[in-house]
DNA sequence: CGTTATTTTTAGAACGATCTAAATGGGGCA
DNA sequence: TGCCCCATTTAGATCGTTCTAAAAATAACG
């Protein structure tokens, strides 16, 4: 039996449309942009055709005549981070539903692989970045690779150093500091004198951001915050975990801790537990970020939620609006975030 | 004082290096390919253009010309499920490392958005796609958009329909009947003999292939197992918690729930414990895929591992292989699958 | 029927790269 | 000097679209 060696078709193209239809390539181009200058039957005639031939538009070729972009770059520090995997579906969605494509890149918190996963993706024409910074990456490098004139929205974290005034970048940031201080004055309000915080790098500007709105709460509030009721760790579960024991080398320990995040805070719920502690009964904690097991876990978790998929949205809204006006100053956009009260933050046992 | 208006630099391309080194642009173009057959000096004078102008390789116009592509589209059912988060971390990954971008899509289980996420991403020429199907997409019209011609790798589900014999398409499937095999196994040692199997859509076929598995087991232990101890749900919590009492409607009640998967297991124990059950005490559960989560529950969860990340790279390398043999004969590959015991899976109390 | 509007179609350049085939400029050598 | 060879460089076509300006076809009108 003869094996019928599979036709390698040539991809087919307007001029093969065109052809078949004995028309312009320029006519079947109108037909495809729905001109309402293509009469109504050669219309009809070429769209049978297109069909018949399974055409498939070639977006980057009219991209590249009409200097025009039709993706969004959209660069993570941590995709498999459930808050960041909640951004991504809302940044596609409103993304996709304008008619753009997203083009992922993943750094995992490496300013290295950020610098080369921006290179590349930039290569391939985004109308504009939505960034999410590697921790310790700097503005003059992320500048330079990118070019002065490619709109960026920076989402989550300021980059280091700074930039220079003629790039107008905006920005989507969580009201880190009122987040911190809402969760902070809850615990104060259960009761708790001897409070932490616990978790995040503190080099990073949302922790920065976080503390401080600890400390205000803390301040206002006359409690004092011995050196050691600050505690660092990598911002995962299990590292978390492991610093568990950092907070109770203190002595008097503390009684609740305000923690970076919410993975920070599972983790420390891990520690806690190993030590023969029970969250939620004799020690309260509070999280940040209200990812989807907040609420699952046992005992739920008090926590900040900032709506993360919301934000995905919003982030993908704010710069589509922006390619619109590119020569526009940048913006900076502070999201409101809401305490959510759990079973976590127990009054303190003795009250 | 006059506002230094911004200066519209245009895009700076081959031409303008050119002119400035006063080559051509086919000169240019291979220093830029690094080809040897460019004089030392020449090329050192074009690159420190190129750095001055800070020139950008516009890689739509060179694929254009090469008709190759430099992306692979990633379609997923949903992204805001670690699961399938890590995968995506591990596609992007892999995907990065070969040069190539990743093309986002998420269709949140919906064949329809399904339908319009392909044909947009279709249309920006990726070299080939990864697909997880939506749930009840079916395989004429995922073809129809997709052309004949464009590699295919199937992740996690088969998609409903079938296909023309003409399609060669590449398939990554985890062994779910026998995962669910091991965990049943694993529950009949414990000493379990009433073990329901619990959520997922049972016309879906992941979940008809766990129900396999765990059927074989208990065929093989010669247990029975009535018809309502195949409870269906939803694959999220919420769903999973809900579905909780149909659990116990029968009498007598199961012992110990094999579960659809994690997402489902974590409802569960939610429900559970609305009932005044102790997950891991006076009932036994397992879950599916290992997601971080998993280990950090308490009682933490046992779970067959599929590594997510893992296959995502591994899907990643199929379907660049692929690329390279576009005409030869599509493979199922079925990943094999271990079982991870933890806590949650507790003899029976009175064994 | 000739003119002018109006509608519809189109030739050819352009976008920014690559590729082919051929041109250019030395050196070496007889 | 003339010829060949090698290393470099380049003109011009090309990829699949869109755009501009103008041509062609049709309608309208005195």
């Amino acid at each position: 039996m003869p094996s019928t060696h599979a036709p390698i078709r040539r991809k087919v193209t307007l001029i093969d449309i065109a052809a078949a239809c004995d028309v312009s390539r320029a006519t079947v181009s109108l037909v495809l942009r729905n001109s309402p200058l293509v009469n109504r039957h050669t219309r009809e005639r070429v769209q049978a055709e297109l069909q018949r031939q399974g055409y498939i538009y070639n977006r980057a070729a009219a991209n590249l005549r009409k200097r025009t972009s039709s993706s969004i770059a959209l660069v993570l520090n941590d995709l498999a981070n459930p808050f960041f995997a909640e951004f991504a579906a809302g940044v596609d969605e409103e993304v996709g539903a304008a008619g753009f494509v997203t083009l992922l890149g993943s750094t995992g918190e490496s300013p290295e692989r950020q610098q080369a996963v921006l290179s590349s993706l930039i290569e391939h024409g985004p109308g504009g970045i939505i960034l999410s910074p590697a921790e310790g990456s700097d503005a003059s490098r992320v500048m330079e690779s990118l070019g002065p004139q490619m709109p960026v929205l920076l989402f989550n974290r300021e980059l280091g150093g700074d930039l220079p005034e003629s790039a107008h970048w905006d920005r989507l940031m969580l009201d880190n500091a009122h987040g911190a201080e809402l969760a902070t004055m809850h615990l104060i309000e259960q009761g708790h004198r001897r409070i932490a915080f616990f978790g995040g790098h503190a080099q990073s500007s949302s922790c920065q951001q976080r503390r401080a709105g600890f400390m205000k709460a803390m301040k206002r509030a006359r409690l004092k915050v011995p050196k050691d009721y600050l505690v660092e760790s990598a911002p995962t579960r299990l590292d978390a975990a492991r610093a568990c024991d950092a907070l109770f080398a203190s002595d008097p320990a503390p009684t609740a801790a305000v923690c970076y995040n919410d993975a920070v805070a599972l983790g420390l719920m891990l520690g806690l537990g190993q030590r023969g502690l029970q969250p939620g009964r004799n020690f309260a904690l509070t999280g940040f970020d209200n990812i989807g097991e907040a609420a699952m876990v046992s005992p739920s978790l008090t926590t900040i939620s900032t709506a993360p998929r919301e934000r995905g949205r919003q982030a993908a809204r704010l710069l589509l609006a922006r390619l619109e006006h590119p020569q526009e100053r940048g913006e900076r956009t502070i999201v409101p975030v809401e305490l959510i009260v759990r079973t976590s933050s127990c009054p303190p046992l003795a009250a």
